[in-house]
RNA sequence: GCCCCCGUAGUCCAAUGGCAGAGACAGAGGACUUAAAAUCCUUCCAGUGUCGGUUCGAGUCCGACCGGGGGCACCA
């Protein structure tokens, strides 16, 4: 075996050969044993779907976690940097399909093959903590927590036009239709009628509103954003309007209860019971028909298209305007929403777009209650809905918007014709689906007791065997065809009866993993209270923006539910939240199709992980795309070979006393040290690189035309160096740090301490400005006071000239940078 | 259409309201070398998208616009 004595260049094929078996021995991020008394630190990356192997997203995401972990476990904190697998989901069964296989060896094998990668890539994982979402050992408590909801009205079953797509033949939460098309295969979503299960996370809409002021600063703004707008929460007032041959009133919601006078119409969703109801038997019955077939066949492509034209039915029924008994004709048309509100309007065509485009459309009267001072809309076609006073509204008249809505609100009230409302964009979670891989529903169909959840005792209800089964897609769960697993007893009575064939939704076996790396063998629980307790919540998620709504409201909603039924004592899952960018290849995504795919596997071949990794982390900011043209990992690999070679420079011993070294190298090792911790406790990674840089150079000078490099302060510096190295470039550090005379770890040597005395500089140079220009500069004492500070300014004779006599009006003094004279 | 983020050298990016340049890539030159590579050193390059405002002082704060990116989108 070469030694590293006799590698006088930098060779990171074998510096990486020879530290991983070490590390595999010495198990450097083992987190929690129980004699542990640093304080606990949660780092969590989000898991990997198995889909192949480790891309260049993954090197990036898990780079950036592993600079996360690393200082803080430099910084002396107990820290749990766990890692496992998002392994259910329609990848590995439409591979299975296609290679006429098992999805389980399909994704078992991925899973090994992208932990072998992570293994190489140094990734900072305590890999004894390591599971699967698609073991039964842990979809069973997938099964358990579903039982839970169900006990509780949160998981049932309702009939509803849902997302289909046609290309995987299954049903699609809201999240999951992304612009009309299916997210994971961009075929136009249709709308199905199905009887399926849903999670009542509408019941949640003001928690996970309110509850966000806890996340304020701590997780991006946008992803904060993002969520209130998904969620969607609107204030306003249900009225009710009392229907000419009907005997129940409708109830219709609005924002705008102001203009409550101006209403000329209704209209209720054409695809509404209500609609149904109110055109059966009339004249329009047959037109009303014809048009709901053609919206039906209309895909939501079309739906989404924003200049598309009125269109409806008038079903020559009429209701009454509460306020002041006008009869206003009823309309059924696709641009009101059957499950937003209650399905029916009151349309206000002088104030609100959409109802005056179909009132142009129509021919129906637009009348205005609010003068806001712009132009008439019947008149221009642009609504008028800010604010103004009110008119043509009889004891509204005078008032502005907001008295407006107070004043009728409280009138509907008293008169019991109306209250106060609020409503939510947000629809219940949709979370069955018509596939094999995935955990199954743990319900049992009755004839006699109805659906009866499979007894926790009988939990895992496992998957049967794919053997047999055939998977594709046909609109049925294939577990439907496994006869013998369907067939079963009901476990209430005993009689025979039939399993539910549909399978979980991944968002619910990823809405709750971060719960269980505490426990990830615990066989009697899902999760341990003791150790919930001492390790959630995460201090520190790291995971891409594409998973903004999904996956983190949905973490949100069970840590809620979770904390309801009292197994948590938070309410939040993820105290800080940072989003990675993407890698990108000339400014585009990369893809095979696209033939700008870059490989890491090769990436790593030719310039080694550290400078991968390093590339990764110097690119940006951590939040932007990394653009892979404009990075140089050899430039990487020419940085990290010269920190490697200072650690062969040192000539000292280790341990020798560093308060005897060069004071200016010093000075710059404990400015370097402070600064990069600063920068990356602020996520900002590349900074803490340039700062490492900096030293490197700094040392570099020093060692061949400063102190040289038998200099306590060179040893310093150099140990710090790769002290701070080793968050991005594990294995140079690890060299470096045997080079200086020391054993492994280096991850574990812990972050220096940093003299605050060395961190003052003996002078700084100040600047003089004259009306913010600056005219003269200065060496100052950084302890100056302003007044000698501003006396020695002025004395300046440069200064003097300038002033040439004349009295300064005012003098801005901030020592010991500046001086600003006003004339 | 509404909301959010971002515009700094040829490129990627730094700069608690206080000297626009920390770091790097690319380029140029030099030292070393028979030469090259490697290494070391030196160096060119913008006044911060545009216009206005606040301020003693603005890349940074405010407003409008231009350009780029993202989210939502008939949610009454």
């Amino acid at each position: 075996m070469t030694t590293s004595s006799e590698h006088q260049a930098y060779d990171f094929a074998y510096v990486q050969e020879k530290w991983l078996p070490i590390w595999d021995r010495i198990e450097p991020f083992k987190s929690g044993r129980v004699d542990d008394a640093r304080p606990k630190k949660y780092v969590l990356d989000m898991f990997p779907y198995p889909s192949g192997d480790l891309h260049m997203g993954h090197a990036e995401a898990y780079a950036l976690g592993d600079v996360i972990a690393r200082y803080w476990i430099q910084k002396g904190f107990n820290v749990m940097h766990p890692i496992g697998w998002d392994a259910f989901g329609l990848p590995a069964e439409n591979a299975a399909i296609k290679r006429n296989a098992d999805p389980r060896d399909w994704t078992y094998e991925n899973i090994a093959t992208q932990k072998a990668s992570m293994r190489r890539f140094a990734c900072s994982f305590d890999w004894d903590r390591v599971f699967n979402t698609c073991d039964p050992e842990y979809y069973k408590w997938n099964q358990w927590l579903f039982n839970q909801l169900h006990k509780r009205g949160l998981a049932y079953r309702k009939d509803s036009a849902v997302n289909w797509c046609p290309s995987c033949q299954t049903v699609l939460a809201n999240e999951q239709v992304v612009a009309g098309l299916c997210e994971r295969c961009d075929t136009a979503v249709t709308k199905k009628k199905l009887n399926q299960w849903y999670f009542k996370i509408t019941d949640y809409a003001d928690r996970l509103l309110d509850d966000m002021e806890q996340l304020e600063g701590k997780w991006p703004d946008k992803v904060l954003t993002m969520q209130r707008n998904w969620i969607g929460r609107s204030q306003g007032a249900n009225v009710k309007f009392v229907i000419e041959g009907r005997s129940e009133p409708v109830t219709i919601y609005t924002t705008r209860p102001d203009t409550l006078f101006g209403a000329t119409f209704m209209v209720v969703a054409a695809d509404s019971a209500l609609a149904a109801e109110l055109a059966a038997g009339g004249p329009v019955e047959k037109e009303f028909s014809d048009y709901l077939e053609k919206i039906k066949a209309a895909s939501d492509i079309d739906r989404l298209a924003t200049d598309r034209p009125k269109s409806g039915v008038d079903l020559q029924r009429f209701a009454i305007n509460p306020v002041n008994g006008e009869k206003l004709p009823i309309w059924a048309s696709d641009y009101v929403l059957a499950d937003y509100g209650t399905g029916a309007i009151m349309a206000v065509p002088a104030h609100d777009q959409r109802d005056l485009d179909f009132a142009r459309a129509m021919k129906l009267p637009v009348r205005v209650v609010v003068e806001t001072g712009e132009e008439d809309p019947a008149v221009t076609g642009v609504a008028t809905s800010g604010d103004g006073t009110l008119i043509n509204s009889g004891s509204l008249n005078g008032l502005n918007k907001e008295q407006a809505i107070a004043a009728i609100t409280a009138q509907l009230e008293k008169d019991g014709l109306g209250s106060a409302a609020r409503n939510y964009r947000l629809r219940d979670w949709l979370v069955s689906r018509q596939r094999y891989w995935g955990t199954p529903i743990p319900i049992v169909h009755c004839d006699k007791c109805g659906e009866v959840p499979v007894p926790d005792s009988e939990l895992p209800l496992l998957l049967p065997e794919a053997k047999g089964l055939d998977l594709k897609p046909k609109g049925q769960s294939p577990l439907a065809a496994a006869t013998e697993w369907v067939n079963t007893k009901c476990p209430q009575c005993g009689a025979d009866a039939k399993r539910d064939t549909d399978t979980m939704d991944t968002f619910v076996d990823s809405s709750w993993y971060y719960l269980r790396y505490p426990s990830s063998t615990n066989h009697s629980e899902p999760f341990n209270r003791a150790e919930i307790d001492t390790w959630l919540p995460v201090d520190q998620y790291v995971g891409g923006v594409t998973h903004a709504i999904l996956h983190l409201l949905y973490s949100r909603f069970f840590t809620k539910v979770l904390y309801d039924l009292k197994m948590l004592n938070f309410t939040e899952p993820f105290t800080r939240l940072l989003n990675q960018g993407m890698v990108v290849m000339d400014g585009s995504a990369m893809s095979k199709s696209r033939g700008n795919l870059v490989r890491l596997s090769d990436e790593l071949e030719h310039h080694g992980v550290d400078a991968i990794r390093l590339s990764m982390v110097f690119a940006g900011p951590p939040e932007d795309d990394v653009d892979w043209a404009d990075v140089s990992p050899s430039g990487s690999v020419k940085f990290l070979s010269r920190a490697w070679r200072l650690s062969g420079d040192i000539t000292s011993q280790p341990g020798v006393d560093f308060s005897t070294g060069d004071i200016s190298l010093r000075k710059a090792t404990h400015k370097a040290l402070h600064d990069a911790a600063f920068a990356v406790e602020s996520f900002r990674f590349n900074v803490a690189v340039a700062r490492v840089m900096e030293l490197v150079n700094a040392t570099r000078k020093a060692i061949d035309s400063g102190c040289g490099a038998a200099d306590p302060a060179a040893r310093e510096a150099v140990e710090a160096i790769a002290i701070m190295l080793s968050l991005v470039a594990p294995f140079t550090a690890e060299e470096m740090w045997e080079r200086l005379g020391h054993k492994p770890a280096i991850a574990l040597a812990g972050w220096p301490t940093v003299d605050p005395a060395l961190l003052v500089d003996d002078e700084v140079e100040a600047v003089i400005q004259i009306n913010g220009k600056i005219k003269d500069r200065m060496q100052v004492a950084p302890s100056i006071s302003d007044s000698d500070f501003e006396a020695a300014a002025l004395a300046l004779p440069s200064i003097i000239a300038e002033l040439k006599g004349a009295t300064p009006k005012k003098v801005i003094t901030r020592a010991p940078k500046l001086v600003n004279i006003v004339l």
